[in-house]
DNA sequence: ATCAATGTTAAGGAATTGTAAATACCAAAA
DNA sequence: TTTTGGTATTTACAATTCCTTAACATTGAT
């Protein structure tokens, strides 16, 4: 099946080359002249890609990828600025527009082919990454949780509290240990801290990972 | 040329099969036993990856990767760990080991290879035409960032801090260490300067790119 | 069925970080 | 030397996130 890109910009020259380029390539493609066109259109088509000038009337290329990433039917579709080398950059530096890329014009089809493979490529990757085939994994350099190739940020306690159940799947874990590993040997909580963390980790990661074993402590369970 | 591999197992079984499938595919190859025999073949044969079972005698995988990253020659070699499922991750979960992948065990071959494909090819891309068009690159030889393909200078605090951000994206570095790579040991500075100068980065590169983990430190995101 | 252990929720406070403005610093130019 | 422009740090306060507590509900072993 092959990819969808649309391809938006209100300069019909920019427009056919960059059609006919991609869809020699063999890439399905439409097109559309100005940002709301853009919405529209891509509402519909879905497609993979957006390449879309920086430079346009009615809405210009910033707005309308702040909108694709709000909205709700497009948000993850991979959006490509095309700027002009000479634009003022002040708009694109000072804001995040949630661009995946930027290419400056004049465009070099190979240049572009292969940065719009890259792109693609990068996406379909995005689920075949570092630790996804395992369903939890804890990476401590980035501070992130994994769970099925999806990035967590966890705050520092459940983070560590994971961790620790982490370090030993299956093995149960006693309060005392847990408060000794987790919050250190002399700060003395109340006896509801520890469940409250665990709460806030079942509700982030689903329950059927964590889980309590009555009188003793709590475990974690990969499956 | 051919992309080299080292294969390290001390399951003769395990390294047969890796080496199997990575010749098929067209690797070049080595093996070694464990974690000792590993470094010494590493620094001649100058492999782009290493593949390191972490359950070994002699040395594990975490203190072989440790070495490797401590090394002069080969420290810059791609670093995949294989690990088996619920296996005692109390090594990985505690420390930075400073891989850039891991694998779980059982190796399932046509996974494995999408996986090496997929880290030896993003090693290539970081020194190709990508890098210097990504969205963030930083070189530290002219002193220079580049932005969306915009130049940008910073003062030098600004920009050492950000070069250490950026030498491992996604890394979280706590203020401790940012102080001492930044300002040095015996520097003391204010617990409010490190905020200020993140303030500054984000109001020059716009937000989005320097994550705060509260009570940890700051991390660089990209894309 | 009982009761100790654990689950749940919301709210307050503690700790950390964000921010603007003032001040200190420092090197180059006048 | 003095001025000047930019950079670096401090200060004082605001904002935010996170942690903990406390009150009450639920669970499950005996």
């Amino acid at each position: 099946m092959p990819e969808k890109i649309l391809i938006v910009d209100d300069e019909p020259d920019i427009v056919n080359l960059l059609d006919y380029h991609l869809t020699k390539e063999g890439y399905l493609t439409k097109t559309a002249q100005n940002g709301k066109e853009a919405l529209d259109v891509a509402k519909d088509f879905q497609p993979d890609l957006v390449l879309l000038d920086l430079m346009m009337p009615e809405m210009d290329g910033i707005e309308t990828c702040v909108e694709i990433r709000e909205s709700k039917e497009i948000k993850d579709t991979l959006v490509a600025l095309l700027t002009a080398r000479s634009e003022d950059y002040s708009q694109i530096a000072g804001f995040d527009s949630g661009a995946d890329d930027y290419i400056t014009k004049p465009i070099k089809p190979r240049v572009l082919m292969s940065r719009i493979k890259a792109l693609l490529r990068r996406k379909a990757e995005k689920n075949t990454d570092l630790a996804s085939t395992a369903e939890l994994f804890i990476d401590t350099e980035k501070y992130v949780v994994f769970q099925k190739g999806k990035e967590l940020l966890l705050p520092k306690k459940e983070f560590e509290l994971l961790a620790l159940l982490f370090s030993k799947p299956g093995k149960v874990f006693t309060r005392d240990v847990i408060l000794n590993k987790v919050w250190g040997d002399d700060i003395i909580v109340g006896d509801r801290t520890i469940d409250v963390h665990v709460r806030k980790l079942r509700e982030k990661l689903g329950d059927g990972y964590i889980k309590t074993v009555k009188g003793v402590g709590y475990k974690l369970k990969l499956n």
